[in-house]
RNA sequence: GGUGGGGUUCCCGAGUGGCCAAAGGGAACAGACUGUAAAUCUGUCGGCGACGCCUUCGGAGGUUCAAAUCCUCCCCCCACCA
């Protein structure tokens, strides 16, 4: 069997280990925990979350047992670890109420049952520590002049933003995170992004001084689109995992979009496909990747939100944007439906209007703002003026030409904006 | 606590009484080219049925025919000093 440390490296998951060679005799003995942190900054995660999940997720795969460790008291605090700025700080009621949403969610890639794994929240140890005590136990084996030179403090005391005390502190809260975990789950691998690198560290640092024990830790790479921007972020903003902010439809249609160079990356990272079956597509070129990123967004969706809407989202691309065809022996791995199949459009944006509303006519800007192509009624008139909105089909050349009944073809008009953005209107 | 410097449209960043809906860059969007890709070129990028009107420059007042620009108070940030 391979090792795990293996997997991680293949799959692209490994920027910076510790100690390599004992890393690897630890994780040699399943299960062998190891952790990571999620800020409950928001109520939901993001695509930017995706790559520690699926390291905890592949950890799990292969016999280890992983923890979520949701930051309900670090949360309180605020990481300005690579941050240009200082976090606005949470309420704890807000805290609280993201950390039970993040459970939730990353229940969906992590099997919590029979203590298979854990989800816990730091808040159980961190918001009743004394504070003096926490000083004169954990605070004397930290070094002030180390922590200024460590990369992630380095930016801010440079930036004219500069640090408070609470954020200085954000690493020591971290540190003793790791320490916790280790007395009551004997966790020794702390696991993170590269801005995490000097959190990992002075945990095991910690663990090290107090416990004369080895700790380990992997950060991830920093993850950017082949453009070099970060990635997750769309027009629309950050692109979320929970459905009611990001539907299936519109996961599905940010992955699909992915640049031809991250395709065979992404796949690695994203989905579960097997790396032999991903490799192949490395000599694919072109036109030929399309089918590869329609599998892409097909498998990231379904693990997100399920087969059965990775499906439908799926086809519904299909149905407005054109069929592609999946060559069977592509990725033959994947569940993606495969033979010719109905088009069914049922996960497109739509709305529904009544037949008189269009007796006299709708001006077109009028209709591409309301149902939420663009964001104002001047936008919509720059879209048409600019030769990016149609009616079926049919380009629009003045931006208040009236839309009627003579557009509607069995109760239906499909409006487009530009070339990603589709919308259904139906007549009821 | 003192002194000085700041808070500008999605982001960075000019602007210090009218020529400012506010330079420049980035991001984004549209068009051409394409493959729902990238690169490139062009255009757009506060709101409004719109060659005009309305709302923006940390917040609240004030001076002025006229304020992002001047004055007062308040909030927040930074640097140095204590």
């Amino acid at each position: 069997m391979i090792h795990v440390m293996d997997i991680l490296k293949e799959r692209g998951f490994v920027e910076q280990t510790t100690h390599e060679a004992e890393l690897i005799d630890y994780l040699s003995h399943a299960p062998a925990a190891c952790y990571i942190g999620f800020d409950p900054t928001a109520s939901s995660l993001h695509v930017g979350h995706l790559i520690p999940i699926m390291a905890l997720s592949q950890m799990q795969k292969n016999g280890h047992k992983p923890i979520a460790l949701v930051g309900g008291g670090t949360g309180l605090v605020g990481d300005p670890s690579g941050k240009t700025e200082t976090r606005q700080l949470l309420t704890e009621a807000i805290v609280e109420e993201n950390v039970s949403a993040l459970k939730k969610q990353l229940s969906r890639f992590i099997d919590f049952q029979d203590d298979k794994a854990l989800i816990l929240n730091n808040g159980a140890w961190l918001t009743d520590l004394k504070y003096i005590q926490f000083l004169r136990e954990i605070g004397r084996h930290f070094s002030v002049n180390r922590m200024i030179k460590s990369e992630g403090y380095r930016m801010r005391l440079e930036a004219e933003e500069g640090l408070n005390f609470i954020e200085f502190n954000y690493m020591l809260l971290q540190a003793y995170d790791f320490l916790e975990l280790y007395d009551r789950h004997q966790c020794r691998l702390q696991m993170g992004g590269s801005d995490q690198w000097g959190n990992i560290v002075a945990g095991i640092d910690l663990i090290r001084k107090m416990r004369q024990q080895t700790a380990f830790g992997i950060t991830f790479p920093l993850i950017t689109t082949a453009s070099g921007a970060k990635m997750g972020k769309t027009a629309k903003g950050a692109v979320w995992l929970d459905p009611s902010r990001t539907t299936p439809y519109e996961y599905y249609q940010f992955w699909i979009n992915t640049d031809d160079k991250d395709v065979v990356r992404f796949l690695k990272l994203f989905t579960y496909l097997p790396v032999e079956e991903i490799k192949i597509i490395e000599s694919l070129s072109d036109e030929a990747l399309n089918s590869a990123k329609s599998i892409l967004a097909f498998e990231a969706t379904a693990i997100v939100h399920g087969d059965e809407p990775a499906i439908l989202a799926y086809q519904s691309s299909a149905a407005v944007f054109g069929t592609r065809s999946i060559p069977l022996e592509l990725l033959p791995s994947s569940r993606i439906p495969r033979e010719a199949m109905h088009r069914d459009d049922q996960l497109i944006p739509r709305t529904q209007m009544s037949r008189a509303a269009f007796e006299q006519g709708i001006p077109a800007f009028r209709l591409f703002c309301d149902v939420g192509l663009v964001g104002s009624g001047g936008a919509a008139r720059r879209l048409i003026e600019q030769g990016g909105a149609y009616v079926n089909g049919i380009r629009i050349s003045r931006f208040d030409e009236p839309i009627t009944l003579q557009n509607v073809t069995e109760n239906e008009m499909l409006l487009a904006a530009g070339k990603k953005q589709r919308h259904k209107i139906e007549i009821v």
